[in-house]
RNA sequence: GUGAGCGUAGCUCAAUUUGGUUAGAGCACAAGAUUGUGGAUCUUGGGGUUGCGGGUUCAAGUCCCGUCGCUCACCCCA
């Protein structure tokens, strides 16, 4: 085979597409319902504006974008996330006003030049959503309470969530400070990977799931909250507590982007494999101002498509109706310049009935005909053979209960009434 | 970027203890039994450079090397 698609990046095709379909629909009423309005930008956005905000040193920027220079000279980049291209726009286009929490949403593909497995694709979707303009601890409890009615309303059973504060900025120094004069000595006792993280970000040997390692990190100190910080993580917890959101404090949840700042929170769901995270977000109060805008606290989250769809087909839930029952299927036996007329005619009958036509042109047997409208369930089978053409008419057949009706083309749309 | 596993028909997989004639089966597809009436059954049929390239051998789907691709995990993340 001479081509195929890029590594990492997939085709999408009926039946699996129609599961897409329905899913953006889907979330589109339920953001829409929330106050959210879609925001669309452009997959490729300078270079700069990522690596201003999700940071020089995170792995995303450092080794996952794909980046090149264009014929002007521009150091361009498709986008690894949405939320600072959404942020961009809104401070471009001017959209926050004054005292008004500014809500927007989006659908759309994402680029991270890894190695593909499970759960991570090359380009992958997310649908996410931005709360501007906004600051209060309530903020970020409804967005949570929003992820899980928004799991539950489209069927998915089993799933868990965590949430954790990062502190203020100066809990966050004060934390690096004590993690690193906690791990210093005991170093050489960590994995490799860890070795490496305490030299980057000691912060993110929570992460490490060596089974050597984890004795040292439960004993590690965990983030003292102070002041502000600790008052709204608690008015969080109080109101998801409140709300009867089934969820894990979990001190070792620290996000990969820098632009996170205050509450963060994750949702798991089971059937994913090793990525198991199906929707991600929190609090980054100075990303707006990090952009050029003014001083003002934003909140967000977004979800991974393909794990959720995953995710969804595991919990045994179907989003789309793949039934052919609307379906007619039309044994067009005649062929020729007058037939095809006649056929036109026939089709918008159908559109009018509002079902979807299926029209098959194969010169085989009226028996083969049926043979295939059976395997393909459909709900109705339209007859044109030699007795239908000669009086120019059309046999209309319910397919479940095999009841068959010589009409007119005029009185089609009638017709399935009484078949 | 690191590691492991796997590449045989459209799909899922076979092919005896390092090898042995013409690489099989199920599903799917197509035709017929039924020349204008379907889902079952039966019969028949089309389909393959065994991912690609090289090597070892009298002989390679099978063994060796390389390469490309896929998968899973690490890493990282949605």
């Amino acid at each position: 085979m001479k081509y195929q698609s890029v590594k990492g990046m997939d085709d999408l095709y009926s039946p699996e597409v129609e599961n897409w379909q329905a899913l953006e629909a889907r979330s589109r009423i339920f953001f829409e319902a929330h106050g959210f309005r879609e925001i669309r930008t452009p997959v490729l956005e300078t270079t700069e504006l990522f690596t201003r905000s999700i940071g020089e040193a995170s792995e995303i920027v450092h080794k996952e974008m794909y980046t090149f220079e264009d014929r002007g000279g521009r150091n361009l980049a498709l986008r690894p996330e949405a939320t600072a291209a959404a942020v961009r726009a809104v401070l471009e286009h001017d959209l926050i006003r004054e005292d008004e929490p500014l809500y927007v949403y989006y659908i759309g593909a994402m680029f991270r030049a890894e190695r593909p497995q499970a759960g991570r694709r090359r380009q992958f979707h997310q649908i996410g959503v931005e709360t501007l303009n906004t600051r209060s601890p309530a903020n970020d409890a409804e967005l949570v309470i929003m992820a899980k009615n928004y799991f539950e309303w489209l069927g998915l059973k089993r799933f868990k969530v965590k949430v954790n504060h990062l502190g203020s900025a100066d809990d966050q120094r004060r934390l690096t400070r004590t993690l690193t004069q906690y791990f210093k000595p005991l170093v050489q006792n960590l994995c490799k990977d860890c070795q490496y993280r305490f030299d980057r970000n000691v912060l993110r040997i929570f992460d490490c799931k060596v089974t050597s390692c984890q004795p040292l990190i439960e004993k590690a100190p965990k983030q003292e909250l102070s002041g502000s910080a600790r008052s709204d993580f608690d008015t969080i917890l109080s109101i998801l507590g409140e709300a009867q959101v089934p969820l894990e404090v979990e001190h070792r949840l620290v996000r990969g982007l820098d632009y996170y700042s205050g509450c963060v929170f994750e949702v798991t769901a089971e059937g994913l494999g090793a990525q198991d995270a199906v929707l991600a977000g929190g609090r980054y109060d100075s990303l707006i101002q990090d952009l050029g805008g003014p001083n003002r606290g934003a909140a967000g989250f977004s979800i991974g498509v393909e794990r959720l769809l995953t995710a969804l087909k595991a919990a045994g839930t179907c989003l789309a109706d793949l039934s052919w029952g609307d379906t007619v299927y039309v044994a067009a036996l005649k062929h020729g310049e007058e037939s095809c007329r006649f056929y036109r005619s026939i089709a918008l009958g159908l559109v009018q009935a509002g079902k979807r036509a299926h029209f098959s042109f194969s010169q085989t047997s009226l028996s083969n005909h049926l043979k295939r409208a059976s395997k393909m369930k459909v709900g109705y089978t339209i007859i044109v053979g030699e007795d239908e053409w000669a009086a120019r008419e059309v046999s209309l057949k319910n397919m479940a209960t095999g009841v068959q009706n010589r009409l007119k083309p005029e009185a089609l749309v009638e017709g399935f009434k009484d078949v």
